[in-house]
DNA sequence: CTTAGCACTCAAGGAGGGTGAGTGCTAACA
DNA sequence: TGTTAGCACTCACCCTCCTTGAGTGCTAAG
């Protein structure tokens, strides 16, 4: 793969990026000044397409990159043109404005990546393995009902309601949550244990029928942040590929956005920190395989703790796509950070 | 109008709505037995369409609803098969399930609603113009943060999280709260005065920063449930009708599904209890001018508080939606008034 | 190694013709 | 007066044929 080679394959997969159509050696040689023909050209697009790299949709038409023809783009060719100073701006803004929580973090960038991309935005909010309980408090409200507040180490709250027996009163409660919060406090998800019950029951000594309710919702608040959530941001901007003219190929990609668990495994396989680029049946899914998904990890304390990228055709902007990537990734990053 | 015409106009509207193409004499003449020859059919047609119910999409094509057609045959013609009991009991079973909150029998309903009919399933949440506090407590929790939990009239319960200076204790918060409850007590976003905070302030004495911030959190927490919710279920089924095979179209429909507050006014316009069929034009929406929405509303105490309905093309399955929507509406305003 | 020239390929788009579902009109019939 | 058979007519749809043009591969000369 020589010299002129590359850049060639270069130009025609920035052509194609851009303008959707195969690209021929005519318009290579006359759009791209390489100061040789389009014959010359014709040559070497030959023996791109025999490496691989390039392919015809039929006899006759130009060329259109393959799916390692784009690999060896992303990996060696692609051109990085740094970010524009307003548009970091603007990320660095979105993001530290709303640092209550990372859950919201996560769910700003979102948006922000699939306005900037123009293709549609996944993230997977942290999924702290040790996330602990902080903090448990009953509260009685009126009539025979309680509030309870659970509060997590990662500064996010859950509240549950729940019906009490009339018999029970104010200092009850108090003494009810001051036990929990002994037995429970700095307990994860992952060590949650069921036999534990065994000695808050022994030491409060009544209301097992209660103390099991309440534990069952500690667990449900527990698991409901142990797994991950997943936001979307910018679902309709497939609607805008040219690729996605076909409401049967929308449907496959719109009923995959709306499974969970499917984007968790599309996000979470390969949790390198940096940006990964995956590109057609590089994805573990089946009806991802003629799109591409740029994704970053960000970390807490250095350890990977969530990913986010953009989904978009395999004929996507990767070049702006990473740039954007990475830099919101390390903005999160550095954000969380500080929290 | 006589009776043979609407046995034809309705033979036609059922047979379109079925079949999705244009009807034509001699297929009603063969399909439903009218006595007559298909030649008869053509001249009682003729006139139905010199009324204005059916059209021609181009010469020699078979005929169409118009929007009057569909109107007439809405408020005529439609047979009223009942529910089977099957749905009937799936209808109740999911709606009694999730007794708990409002908001989550209309989430419920929505999805179920959407299943039932396969179109897209639409539904405002109460907006109660009077839904008011019920309780409010200030709860420390670990280092100088506190958890605002605010319970409301309908159940609902919302927490904030915010910092509090380091010298207030546990009394504080007391204290604090008790006034609060008392100056606060039983009052809606509606009767949110401004003027309120100087009451509170000259009682409570200190903390004047703190208690701003309270108030309008409150305030808030106060408005979110004031603004009522919307919730989807089956946006995808869009994707299943013929009308909608061209991706401008769905983008269309899809967008306005994204816009809360289009989406209120299209379900608010009108509360008149019992169902309502909105078609093509009808709707107050440019975008939904090729579509129908079908809608009923559920009360409590005799008193309108929601609306919720389905969403699908103009040849919709009418007489199904409308039977759904009203039984599912139904089984909702029973369900709220025993809550 | 590069290039001009040329024959070849094939999608896309337009023209032409056949098919069939459907219509409107008319004249005859009950 | 309503119903019907018959007939000419219309027009979307589909198929086929043809042209066009962008693009290719190959070859021989520079």
């Amino acid at each position: 793969m020589d010299e002129r080679k590359q850049q060639i394959l270069q130009a025609l997969i920035q052509d194609y990026i851009a303008t959707g159509d195969p690209v021929g050696s005519r318009t290579i040689a006359r759009k791209y000044d390489f100061g040789v023909s389009s014959a010359t050209i014709r040559n070497e697009m030959a023996d791109l397409e025999e490496m691989g790299f390039i392919e015809q949709p039929y006899t006759s038409a130009g060329r259109v990159p393959s799916q390692t023809g784009y690999r060896y783009y992303v990996d060696f060719l692609m051109k990085r043109r740094p970010l524009s100073g307003d548009v970091k701006k603007q990320i660095k803004g979105s993001i530290v404005d709303k640092m209550r929580e990372t859950d919201s973090i996560i769910h700003v960038a979102s948006k922000l990546l699939s306005q900037l991309t123009s293709y549609t935005a996944l993230a997977v909010a942290p999924s702290f393995e040790k996330n602990s309980l902080r903090y448990i408090q009953l509260l009685p409200i009126e009539g025979n009902k309680i509030v309870l507040v659970i509060v997590l180490d990662n500064g996010h709250v859950e509240h549950r309601t729940m019906d009490v027996p009339d018999s029970l009163k104010g200092e009850d409660f108090q003494y009810i949550s001051s036990i929990l919060n002994k037995n429970l406090k700095g307990l994860s998800f992952a060590q949650w244990k069921s036999g534990m019950l065994q000695g808050i029951n022994f030491e409060v000594g009544y209301q097992k029928k209660l103390l099991n309710q309440v534990i069952l919702m500690i667990e449900s608040a527990l698991k409901k942040e142990y797994e991950s959530k997943v936001y979307l941001g910018g679902t309709l901007n497939i609607l805008n590929q040219p690729e996605f003219k076909d409401v049967e190929k929308v449907k496959v990609i719109m009923e995959l956005l709306e499974e969970d668990k499917i984007l968790k495994e599309v996000l979470n396989t390969d949790q390198k920190s940096g940006v990964t680029v995956r590109i057609g049946t590089e994805n573990v899914h089946e009806g991802m395989k003629n799109c591409s998904l740029v994704t970053a990890t960000y970390e807490l304390n250095g350890r990977v703790i969530g990913t986010l990228g953009v989904l978009g055709p395999t004929r996507m902007e990767y070049s702006n796509a990473f740039n954007i990537v990475e830099f919101i990734t390390m903005a999160i990053t550095e954000g969380i950070n500080k929290l």
